[in-house]
DNA sequence: AAGGCTATGTTGACGGTGTCAAGATAAAGT
DNA sequence: ACTTTATCTTGACACCGTCAACATAGCCTT
């Protein structure tokens, strides 16, 4: 009797656990908690990728005010304060997650960017839909990122920090480029131009996930217009 | 004994409460709480203004998020429910802090924009300075006014809606204006344009507000920078 | 192999939150 | 004067993040 496998329903989604170690586990004391509880090892294996995954499960789901530590804890079998083990606070535990979709976004760009088969112009707009895309697509995960929660009072992690950076750099070194081949005005200051560019699609993506004054059927108008609008200043310089 | 003015200490900062009622309040009773109870009259006068006022000042000091129903009732001197026999829930009422502040704002981009005496490139220039400078000053009112808490689940209010919705009607007719006068490129749709336009100065105040990529040093620098883009689009068409 | 160190997981508790239900009070209308 | 209605009260509930103290088990050293 009791179960066989002590590590059963205990991985998350689409991440393979090391289970070596925990397959190893005691049979001896079958005893001891006598109903209710089909065996369960003391020791989770490994709580910090599933918290993650719960989380970015109730993320996509359920948006981030509705993320609890409690729940996730829930979702991982595990006790209320576990997590504090692997995180140092909930905090920590959101900038984990968007450190994960800074980096996610980051290799999306950097693979729309190298098209080397496509002009820079048709690269500039597929940039811009994308990440317009990108938000719209991926709303809670998107405001998680850029959104308040994780940015006030300098509560980004310096793990965050390593991630998040890199990938505005990126935008600096996209918005050289494009200046050089002459579709962004050249008289403006780099870093200025990438932080208005940037700027523009952020505040596309926030209007649109916020449904304040746009809705998604406009997108693909918007994106049109704001490159247009990026490409034609060039024309002047 | 006991305090003869029943009104004191209740209206908060500087509104003026029409306090012609509460001022005929009863003095009989004045055995009924005996200490540590300085004569509160059970009805407050004007629950509503105080508690607005009350948030007003918590959210410029300590932001959206330590902003809580109860320390608003304490604020006004309250018991914790009162607030819902003047505010549906703690959405509606943010919701009209929030409406008190687009008004704000229409009053202010509206006296912008009427300056007859200056140039149309002078006032795109000053809206453009203003509205980033605006969100800088006031960064927790225009987190509170832009950002995801009031928007999100169609949580606004409509009154709410009422006074947001005109507010970007403005933005479009602006658009159209400069338009018209040169300014802004003259073959894109207005609506489009003023939603990009909008969605720049959006996402700069964004950025200057999370603190993610840029610091208020830099304020000028990208209001020009976005200001000169805009218009030297218009330069082909 | 024995014993201790350390990572990990547990329950209990505290103060905070939004919100509902039921009752108290006073103002307003009849 | 009586009733209705608006307002304010206490009590209660279910959450939440987080700390402290304790339990367990894997690992490392001897």
């Amino acid at each position: 009797m009791s179960a066989v496998n002590v590590t059963d329903m205990r991985e998350a989604d689409d991440v393979v656990t090391s289970a070596t170690d925990a397959a190893v586990n005691t049979v001896s004391n079958a005893v001891s908690s006598s109903v209710s509880n089909p065996a369960q090892s003391y020791h989770h294996g490994d709580l910090r990728t599933a918290l993650l995954n719960a989380a970015a499960k109730r993320l996509s789901e359920h948006g981030v005010d509705s993320l609890s530590l409690r729940k996730l804890a829930e979702d991982a079998g595990v006790s209320r304060t576990a997590p504090y083990h692997h995180f140092k606070d909930k905090s920590a535990l959101l900038s984990a997650i968007a450190a994960k979709g800074f980096s996610d976004w980051h290799s999306t760009a950097k693979r729309i960017f190298e098209q080397e088969d496509k002009t820079p112009s048709a690269r500039f707009r597929e940039f811009v839909c994308e990440y317009v895309g990108y938000a719209a697509a991926n709303p809670e995960m998107y405001e998680l990122m850029f959104g308040r929660t994780i940015w006030q009072n300098n509560a980004a992690t310096g793990d965050l920090k390593d991630v998040a950076f890199p990938c505005f750099q990126f935008q600096v070194t996209m918005t050289k480029f494009w200046q050089n081949k002459g579709l962004l005005p050249d008289n403006q200051d780099a870093l200025r131009l990438a932080q208005v560019t940037w700027g523009t699609l952020h505040g596309i993506a926030r209007l649109l996930i916020d449904g304040i004054y746009a809705d998604s059927s406009h997108i693909q108008e918007m994106c049109d217009c704001a490159a247009d609008l990026f490409m034609q200043a060039s024309n002047k310089a």
